[in-house]
DNA sequence: CACTCGTCGTGAATCGATTCACGACGTTTC
DNA sequence: GAAACGTCGTGAATCGATTCACGACGAGTG
């Protein structure tokens, strides 16, 4: 226990004004100064004035804690998310932010680091602090708690991942059409052997979905071997590549969907490291476009996820300024092709 | 205006249980009840062991809103970063978000996405929810709100900012030792037209200072130019390239220290599009060591910066566990050497 | 046995903004 | 000119947790 150097900055600890000296200062009740802030109409227009003008000189913030106590809710959003490391939930926190903050709002993110019990932990955290509506990336199925929070009359959205059987408000990108561009693309180029590698994930089970109907439809024969992964990050990637290259060749895949940019780009180091020729020996496709796929020891071919817009429709739904209907269509997922991906390399010679 | 479709999910609407309930249920009264969270030895055990069960029939949460309005202050630390795009501020917030959380403590995220006004519109945010502390990597100069802040008994700690002239509390690593590194590693290769480009934040001109002070102190003659950009991003990398190769070839630099590493990715990718052989004809120094760095086209050397245990520290110096003392020689920064970098070609031969 | 002291539970006041219910005042209308 | 109505300001109750000040009760002491 440190005492002396406790972080008190100053002594001056002045406190700060409040609706009483507001009212005092432009000689008004404190209910009209409430009022000038809440139902600017409710007041005549030079009391407001005066009121604003006291509340100026004053430097009132007004405090947050009272009027939630009072109204029973806040002003602010929740945004879970299960890995802010990874750019597509900084993106889609980055969308969110701005569209809130377009209607006076604010958001909490809270990072569960893909633990369960961390999620847990922070659904308590935004019920304690009575967020108006939460936006929720969830780790795996949707948690109890946050149908409790449902319950109790606190709206979520569920953002990117999977509707499946139940009917929570929810809104994605078509997971299962971007997991069929990526496996046709890979088929398109004759490649045959293909792996999925994923997480976890409602909404990667979909892009695996996709690429399995893609597989399923090809004319000609084809197969997808499935690779699960506990977390989808470039470390996990690598490791995976670890062991894909102990196999004999026979069993060595010529094209790979990974479950999202980060699994890719350390499948992409993991493959090159390894000796494997990308794309000539194999061809990769990673998903959400993130910035830095571009930036990739070979630029990595990849599915485009709307990440931005995302955030900021959920955003709107929770404000009911548009409702899950009206995101149909939308958020279309598109083949972005780098150099990860080539055409087998049958008829093709390797360089000169 | 959607009306019917409004974001309820069910008509349920149960209230929140509260101390009353918890009370009413446990036979006690709810002084006892609140005594039983906060001062765990002013009642005796068995009471405290029916109160916890009560509360957990009961599904008792608390309303964060009414403690703060008592106490004055949350359970909640404000940290304001410029860009959480960028992955050294996601690992900062990561860093502090596990520290707080270790202690009970919740980490507010806020995005000033480089934007005086919303960095500023934040810090009022921030004391409207009674913050208990501020952790701030701020745009450029500290914010005069801030200062308000800590003036009404707010503690703040700046993160990975110059100390300047100021005395405020805060932390960072040695930026410009970072910077003489990684000069002195380009120029011990041979390198001897060096550019530095960067950004407008206090940091990197530390960053910048050190590199100068390497190459006044180089006892051979080498020159340092400066570039100075508005934001240091991989999209402004790229762009400052394009002026880059429009040189003739004898302004072209042979070494480039970047401000950061996003800025550094940009750079390289606008230079091996642009037809420059890097490490053969440029050798490229980032800063931070970003997860992305090593999977950059052509892995980045780069200056690796503890951001995680920054936002550690900090949170442990607003806690008052640690004193800004106790950090002195931490956060040492550290060369890591990869494929950017290489000795001038002029006793080498390229390649085969 | 009476008195002191410490332990532990309780009633009630408190934090600051919001909002209901009321009333004062001024205007319109027959 | 009086009744009816609308506008706009105000007093007071309210949200839920915390904490002060008090007191009940039991144990220990001379």
């Amino acid at each position: 226990m440190v005492s002396g150097s406790a972080p008190k900055q100053s002594k001056a600890e002045v406190s700060a004004p409040t609706v009483a000296d507001v009212a005092a200062r432009a000689g008004v009740s404190r209910a009209t100064v409430s009022y000038t802030f809440t139902q600017p109409g409710r007041v005549s227009p030079d009391l407001r004035r005066r009121v604003i003008e006291a509340a100026d000189e004053l430097g009132y913030v007004g405090n947050e804690a009272a009027r939630r106590l009072r109204v029973g809710h806040s002003l602010a959003l929740g945004l879970l998310v299960s890995n802010i490391g990874n750019p597509v939930y900084a993106e889609l926190a980055a969308g969110a932010e701005a569209e809130a903050a377009a209607h006076g709002r604010f958001i909490l993110v809270a990072n569960s680091d893909e633990s369960p019990e961390r999620e847990r932990a922070y659904l308590g955290f935004f019920e304690s602090q009575q967020v108006s509506g939460i936006l929720a990336a969830p780790v795996g199925d949707v948690p109890e708690e946050l149908l409790g929070l449902g319950r109790r009359g606190t709206p979520f959205v569920l953002v990117g991942t999977a509707t499946g059987p139940h009917s929570y408000p929810a809104i994605s990108g078509d997971n299962e059409r971007g997991g069929h561009l990526a496996a046709s693309h890979l088929l398109a180029q004759g490649r045959r052997r293909l792996i999925f590698i994923g997480g976890p994930h409602p909404h990667v089970d979909l892009r695996l979905a996709g690429a399995k109907r893609a597989v399923d439809e090809f004319p000609e024969p084809a197969s997808l071997e499935i690779i699960r992964v506990q977390v989808q990050t470039a470390k996990v990637g690598e490791a995976v590549t670890r062991t894909l290259l102990r196999r004999p060749a026979t069993g060595f895949p010529d094209g790979i969907v990974a479950g999202n940019d980060l699994l890719a780009l350390g499948l992409l180091h993991g493959l090159i490291m390894g000796g494997v020729r990308v794309p000539e020996d194999l061809s990769l496709v990673g998903y959400d476009d993130i910035e830095f796929a571009d930036f990739a020891i070979v630029p990595l071919t990849t599915i485009r996820h709307p990440s931005a817009a995302l955030g900021a429709s959920a955003v709107r739904i929770l404000l009911g300024i548009e409702s899950e209907r009206d995101t149909l269509g939308r958020f279309e997922p598109e083949l972005v092709v780098r150099e990860t991906s080539l055409p087998a390399a049958e008829d093709a010679h390797h360089d000169g």
